[in-house]
DNA sequence: CAGTTATATAACTGTATTGTTATATAAGTA
DNA sequence: TACTTATATAACAATACAGTTATATAACTG
């Protein structure tokens, strides 16, 4: 029941649920474009990365100077729930800003 | 997109979603009841059920003396993954300590 | 009707959280 | 090598939130 919770803690923020959005669409997707994309602050979005990392919910790969996000591997059965619903909403979020992977 | 993040709020704190969990198993349970089996204070309670009031999760309909709480009519779409989700857990849950409807 | 029971709410405290600003680090680039 | 770019983190201020204590209200009960 804890675990429940703890994932909705993750996704009760607009910004992570914009993040957790946009990497659902692109698969993979590095900080700086998530920044320019939901016009937020890098630090803000570190932070907010990080606590997903934390939650298992997304996973960083280091690619040059660019540190990638996606999916988490396990992704974890209750988090199933979560992608259905958010990719639904898709079709809210900005178009991308820039892309130089 | 807003919406998701306002109910996820509501299930991120784990009284909050005990209190869900026994309302489903009970389909129909007061106020002192949620409080004995969960050993919280009233007030604590009583709060934790207005903003899932307010969230539109639950409902209340007074019996005499008792404020009896109850899913809400109009379950929201996104709310049936919750429900499923928490339905799977209701053995956490400890046992009515008094019923007297 | 006085007392009790069930519930809600307000006021308060302590803790958590968001978003900002400033700084550190590490990897590319001129 | 100096500069720039991408990211992380720490320190801070402002706000939000949980849980408590005290109080109000409304409906039963003796």
């Amino acid at each position: 029941m804890q675990k429940i919770a703890s994932l909705a803690k993750v996704f009760s923020d607009i910004n992570r649920l914009y993040i957790f959005a946009l990497v659902l669409r692109d698969k993979e997707i590095c900080v700086c474009e998530i920044c320019d994309t939901l016009n937020l602050s890098q630090p803000l979005v570190s932070r907010h990365l990080r606590q997903m990392r934390e939650a298992n919910i997304l996973q960083a790969i280091q690619k040059g100077k660019w540190a990638v996000y996606s999916l988490a591997k396990d992704t974890d059965l209750a988090l199933n729930c979560w992608i259905d619903e958010i990719s639904r909403k898709l079709s809210e979020l900005p178009k991308l800003v820039a892309c130089i992977r």
